[in-house]
Parts: C-alpha cells; sequence; structure tokens
DNA sequence: GAGTACCT
DNA sequence: AGGG
C-alpha cells in the first residue's frame, strides 16, 4: 500500500494518485455511469430539502437520500434501473490504496457544481465499518474540511485536486467531513474521450468507494 | 437511534 | 457555534 500523508490515524491524503491517462480513462467511465444512471437531485431525510450536490452511483448498490431517509439500494431512485457496473479505475484504486481485500459494493458519484457545498457529516450508513471509504477527485479543486469523531470536534481543511485520492479509513472511518467551497477554474477536467457533456468547466466530481456489508465468511482455518 | 450530507 |  503506498505512502501518502497522513492528515490524521487512518486518514490518507495521496495527492496525484491518477495520472492524465487514468484520469481521462475514470472521465470516460464517469460518462458511462451518467448515460445508464443520470444525476438526481438528492433530499434531506424528513424536510424534503434539495442538496446542491448532484448524485449518482455505480455498482451493486447506491447511496440514496430523500424525505424517508438515507439508505443504500440497488436500483436508480428515478429511473429504477439497476446501478451501473463499479468503474475499474475505481475498482483498481481500491485495490491499491483501501487494503480491504473484499471489493467495494457502492460508488457514490457527486457532482458539485461552482456554488455546490457539502455539510459536515459522518458516512455511517454502512454496515461493515471496517473497511475504508475511498475518495477520487476529478474536475475543478476544492476545499475538503475534516474533523473528529464529534461534530463539535475542531476541523481543518485542505485541498483537494483532481487526481487525488483520499483514504478516510482506521479510527478516522466515522469522522466528520465535508466540502467547504469548489474553487474556481484553475484545474479544468482533462480533456478525454468521451467528454463528459453534463460537466461543464467549473465542476468537481469526486467519487467515493464503499463496503457496505461485512464479506461472507472466508474458508474455515484448519484445525491441527 | 436522534436530529445535523440541512439550516440559522 | 449550534439547533431539537
Amino acid at each position: 500500500m503506498e505512502p501518502g500523508i497522513a492528515l490524521a490515524p487512518g486518514l490518507v491524503h495521496h495527492p496525484g494518485w491518477l495520472d492524465a491517462a487514468s484520469r481521462a480513462a475514470l472521465q470516460a467511465e464517469v460518462a458511462a455511469v451518467l448515460a445508464a444512471a443520470p444525476a438526481y437531485t438528492p433530499r434531506m431525510p424528513r424536510t424534503g430539502k434539495p442538496f446542491s450536490v448532484r448524485m449518482t452511483n455505480a455498482g451493486p448498490l447506491g447511496w440514496v437520500s430523500d424525505a424517508a431517509g438515507y439508505r443504500y439500494q440497488p436500483q436508480h431512485p428515478e429511473t429504477g434501473a439497476p446501478w451501473p457496473p463499479l468503474p475499474p479505475t475505481v475498482l483498481r484504486a481500491w485495490a491499491a490504496l483501501a487494503g480491504y481485500a473484499a471489493p467495494p459494493e457502492a460508488c457514490l458519484i457527486n457532482l458539485y457544481g461552482p456554488e455546490a457545498r457539502m455539510g459536515l457529516h459522518q458516512d455511517r450508513d454502512e454496515r461493515d465499518l471496517t473497511a475504508p471509504v475511498l475518495s477520487l477527485s476529478l474536475g475543478a479543486p476544492a476545499l475538503f474540511r475534516y474533523g473528529g469523531l464529534k461534530r463539535t470536534d475542531p476541523s481543518r481543511s485542505i485541498r483537494l485536486r483532481a487526481g487525488d485520492a483520499l483514504v478516510i479509513g482506521g479510527p478516522s472511518r466515522l469522522i466528520f467531513h465535508g466540502i467547504d467551497r469548489v474553487l474556481a477554474a484553475g484545474d479544468l477536467l482533462d480533456p478525454g474521450e468521451p467528454a463528459l457533456p453534463e460537466l461543464p468547466a467549473g465542476w468537481r466530481l469526486n467519487l467515493t468507494a464503499r463496503r457496505v456489508s461485512p464479506p461472507v465468511a472466508g474458508p474455515v482455518a484448519a484445525k491441527p
């Protein structure tokens, strides 16, 4: 597993982990996901207030939020279709960085317009909290804020750029985190084929791979 | 098992 | 910073 920069125990930043070719490949993979599973606007539990971020998913399960609450489900909430397969680049990054044998089951794709934000929150809807969450960034840079295990713990922010990977695991698995703001220009989406017609310059895209359920028990060790 | 991926 |  590659070193990266430990921001806290279990919270590891890998700046520029995806090279230009991998970023282009991932963009093409995201374009395919969006074609099969269009971005939609999630809503807050109970109040139904819309998020500023748009979302879609890939993998056997996807994270969704609406007035009924947060949950993982196998189908797109609007089309009813199963989520498309996990992008190969996400699986490759997981194998290299997650330190977890079983593959991810969900890849949440967050699409941030120039004004989009994500308030401080915990990723705690997964039953398997021993697996890390792996984040990959594309497009415009953004200010990522992270704190501690309590909402009131002090927080810091770092800049995430296109190609950065971030592993959120171990003692940091349940830290509060969010996106303060997307930064203007600077990094545009790499020109790649096929382009992402739904993603104008100035947008940021984040993919988070998650293990939702504990892996089924493997072979039992032989007794002496 | 609160809530709070939101808002003031 | 903190709400109910």
